[in-house]
DNA sequence: CTTCATAATGAATAAATATTCATTTTAGAT
DNA sequence: ATCTAAAATGAATATTTATTCATTATGAAG
């Protein structure tokens, strides 16, 4: 994997995991884990990856990773509720995922899962009754099933 | 109302509806609607209002008003739904709202609307059947409205 | 109406962050 | 392997944003 994928990946686990408060003060935190940068560099990937730095009630300042917006949205989901019924399974295949569904299904499907806009997935290609995802490099098979449940909740009961 | 209540209202409608890239863009902005300060105080308006400046794809760096989380999390939602039908009705008396409900109903809806932190919402005390509502200085009916459908959609069809 | 305390603000400055420009690395193409 | 174009990066710097410190408003209590 590219060292800088790798590194983004880092910065999102602890962006996500604890409270940073400075690039300085994660750029520490990423030197601690072998990674060498300077601030300008992981001023690009923080671009990259959509962190936001937001004032906090009481931790002051902190960064943060987007929400996806589109798939929390109380109006669409009951819609994507009834399309995941339409799933049947999904298999991996190195970075692709393979996703089936009952016949007619899948280019819905593959909508809803293009429009949340997962930062681990790249992209996805639908037929009739098969979603091809392309996943994001270094994204392992859990990581793609927790962006999909959270794009589609009811997969949970299916996966 | 107090002045710094005002601007930040502006401040609040400003960045919803338009793209800011930077304080001092905000700035002139409220300089044009006769609000008289400092980048300081910008600073520190922006901070209680909980702003984050994000990295937006194609529009560089943009500030934006926090989503309240709390309401949006798709398990709670049928149980606010649930609750919604407990919904009476609604009436105004100054910065204060009535909100009246069916018997037992008032302290799990008005424990709703504190979780949803809403900026609009100072606060609620509840009793068996009936909820008071302390509506921030400068709120209109319509805002607070906006703010209790945002909570608990379904009340859309009751209002 | 004073006095006192607290809150709000601006000017200056410190701190943090983004970008520019030059250099190095990488990935193809030959 | 060598060349070339594109991408990635660092050092220096420009820009932006937060805070400090001093001053001015605001409001409560006497």
């Amino acid at each position: 994997m590219k060292e800088r994928t790798k590194r983004q990946l880092e910065i999102r686990k602890i962006i996500l995991n604890e409270s940073v408060h400075s690039q300085d003060e994660l750029l520490v935190k990423l030197k601690q884990n072998g990674f060498n940068l300077t601030q300008a560099t992981l001023s690009r990937d923080l671009k990259m990856l959509q962190v936001a730095k937001s004032p906090h009630p009481v931790k002051g300042y902190v960064y943060s990773i987007p929400e996806n917006e589109t798939n929390n949205r109380p109006a669409q989901q009951s819609r994507i509720n009834y399309l995941a019924d339409g799933f049947k399974d999904l298999n991996f295949s190195g970075s692709l995922a393979v996703l089936r569904t009952m016949p007619g299904y899948a280019s819905s499907i593959a909508a809803v899962i293009d429009g949340a806009n997962s930062w681990e997935i790249l992209g996805t290609i639908a037929g009739d009754d098969t979603i091809l995802i392309v996943q994001r490099e270094g994204i392992s098979k859990g990581d793609l099933i927790q962006a999909l449940i959270k794009i589609m909740p009811k997969l949970k009961e299916k996966l």
